[in-house]
DNA sequence: CCCGGCATCCTCCATCCGGGTGATGCCGGG
DNA sequence: CCCGGCATCACCCGGATGGAGGATGCCGGG
């Protein structure tokens, strides 16, 4: 099963399945409600899933195929590898993490392995999840703080918004610093977006 | 001509112009340097090009299009609708500027107007180059400060690391903040991440 | 049951940031 | 030739920021 909101996306990897004997792709979703739909239906044996989608996200849709069908092995195909994404895609349980950069031979070994209850990284992926000596994730309140922050707030308007005191913003920042290996509230907030946590 | 360095989205769009009678594929290339040798060997009509590429990228290879086949027209075809890819692709002078979320017969109706000398553009894209009253971009130099305070630099350090005077890097941020519409730092460099000048 | 993480709060303080006002020299386009 | 944008600099000031140190209560896992 083919799971991505383009159309040019689509096409090119049902291409690519076409004349290779023993895949088939039984089914096409363009977004995660489809994809649930479609996996009831066609019950397929893998599926090859984009994060970034409209409406149910990829991650969303990996949590409920998990239960719904956990035989369908799922492979994550997106274009980005940002820690954020590999580490939720990991621990939804995927078989397999590649970029859309890869080429067709790859895709085709990916499929199989991932059938035959294999699973499979592209490079990048694998050394990020590596090389993550102190990965620290900035707890939902910390990241809430930061939020406000990349906005351009000041701390009394974040302390007036949440509903604290500015004390308290204080020391969620100074949390989000350390676990971001940053000293600046700029820097936070680019180090979050490159994480893909905003 | 296809220019992506993605080989699904090549097969995708080689794909859907299979079976369409006016409209050929000449010729695929992965990267801008491969784009601007197969041009001058298969001397496309039309040129669907990603922006975002290794080597070579699309406006660059654009640009180089538009002096050496002035002929070919060039509709770009990207993921992402950011104000700094769409604002140098107009200036490199594109023929359309598409999203890759669109449906085959767009991308059919795209290629034709193209060959026709007609222009196309994506709806966001449209309203992206409309609703910019007072996109006011910051010069070469106040973007040198602001990448520095993404990096977590204080004001002290930015002119110690650029040779001028402090008071100098708060004027430059001055307007900064003036340009991007904002009153903070953090604010200034989530604003110039998603517009894409950092 | 206790430890660690989270969220909340406090005080003190040096430094930094952002705003205001004003100025100079240079360059390129109208 | 003059205007506007760019880059450079100075002084002043109030408020914000970030660091240090400590404190409480809650919760969930080992």
């Amino acid at each position: 099963m083919i799971v991505d909101d383009h159309p040019v996306v689509r096409d090119g990897l049902r291409g690519m399945f076409d004349h290779v004997g023993d895949i088939e792709v039984v089914a096409e979703a363009a977004d995660g409600f489809q994809a649930l739909a479609m996996a009831r239906r066609a019950r397929p044996h893998v599926a090859l899933m984009d994060l970034r989608m409209p409406g149910l996200d990829g991650i969303g849709t990996i949590e409920r195929l998990r239960t719904d069908h956990p035989q369908i092995k799922v492979i994550v195909l997106t274009t980005y590898d940002t820690d954020a994404d590999v580490t939720r895609a990991m621990a939804a349980g995927v078989a397999g993490y590649l970029l859309k950069d890869a080429p067709r031979e790859e895709l085709h070994r990916a499929v199989r392995t991932a059938a035959a209850g294999g699973a499979v990284l592209a490079p990048s992926v694998a050394s990020a999840l590596i090389s993550r000596p102190a990965a620290q994730e900035p707890s939902p309140r910390e990241l809430e703080v930061l939020r406000l922050v990349a906005r351009g707030a000041a701390n009394k308007e974040i302390a007036r918004a949440l509903l604290i005191s500015e004390t308290t913003v204080k020391t969620h920042l100074k949390h989000v610093f350390a676990k971001l290996g940053v000293e600046t509230r700029a820097a936070a907030v680019v180090v979050a977006m490159e994480r893909g946590l905003l």
